[in-house]
DNA sequence: GTCTATAGGAAGATAGAC
DNA sequence: GTCTATCTTCCTATAGAC
């Protein structure tokens, strides 16, 4: 195998570990799928990560920094906040049906974040991203159009967050996107309800 | 030790794999664990369950019974639909922050069966049984208090069911009980906007 | 039904040659 | 930096005596 610089080989290893836990689940991924899936062998894998631990805290960071560009490319501004909701939901809703796995997965990490002694900040931040996340664009919305809210931003954003993430939960549970689409619409009302200019 | 029959045998080490599971998390937890846990040898649990995959089975069914038994024990009717809402939610809030452990594990068991092939239905069921949990309740309030729902009943159910999941999940994350409540109170003020006398 | 003992395999991690 | 070969440990499951 061609020698390349460690820094470029764990980017290639946390992508192929990210391929196979998508795949197999984290429970049955290995280090030994995970060096077959990025074609190299047993002893690269320890050569750039000192334990399967170290890879798995690199494919958590990796992971989060995806789902907010999931997160941030769905909401774009439109006329109203509750079209604004509805449209960034229906994009957020493509990616999650287009790529189920990819969700199952950040639930699993977070679970295995807030199992392993020391991983539970990484849960914790992945959290608070996702209301940061909808809070910075709600306040980014209100400033731009103009509009008063008769609920403070945060938990506007906390509400939607978790709302998302029952949401997937629920879809990847039953996959019945009707249902889930009459609960967004629902949603979206409740969101236009809260809006006084 | 004591001769038993296979069926108690059967709840014992069931029970005992709660708590190792509870405790350890799904994917630590091993047959020998269980069976020490249950205080029992190893044999005794192959003789019992025809494999772990078996044991998880009856796992699964059994904190099914239980979470519903939860939700509906948290549900009692008060004066007013908003009124009973915000005290679901409060009964139900006590037993999360009460056994935190034990809502992570429903979460670890529906990632297990939605990854173990002939598991999906579990995942499903359990998913259904939320949302028609709720549905009931709600029928039955609607029926005793006499009011009308500007929702369909299951879509207010399902809308229910995803934000108690979404609100449990953010709670194990974050362990921030007062943004939860804050959430709380805006579902409740959502609700009571639906009802029409 | 319950036990001890063990088969048989797969996991994470390391040794040492190149 | 990368390889093959191996160490050590732990797993699920079974065999066979009592």
């Amino acid at each position: 195998m061609a020698r390349k610089p460690s820094a470029e080989r764990r980017r290639q290893l946390t992508e192929a570990a990210i391929r196979a836990m998508t795949r197999d689940g984290v429970p049955r991924t290995t280090t030994r799928s995970i060096a077959a899936e990025a074609g190299v062998s047993l002893s690269v894998f320890h050569y750039c990560f000192d334990s399967k631990q170290a890879l798995i805290e690199s494919v958590i960071t990796t992971i989060m920094d995806h789902y907010v560009d999931v997160v941030r490319a769905a909401i774009q501004p439109q006329p109203t906040l509750q079209e604004t909701i509805r449209a960034g939901f229906r994009a957020y809703w493509d990616h999650v049906a287009a790529h189920p796995g990819e969700h199952m997965l950040t639930y699993e990490l977070t679970q295995y974040a807030l199992r392993e002694p020391g991983f539970a900040h990484l849960a914790r931040r992945q959290y608070e991203l996702y209301a940061d996340t909808y809070a910075g664009l709600l306040e980014q919305l209100r400033e731009t159009m103009g509009f008063e809210l008769s609920v403070p931003v945060p938990v506007l954003a906390g509400y939607l967050a978790t709302m998302t993430d029952g949401l997937t939960l629920s879809f990847l549970a039953l996959g019945d996107e009707k249902a889930c689409m009459d609960i967004i619409d629902t949603v979206t009302d409740h969101v236009a309800s809260l809006v006084r200019d």
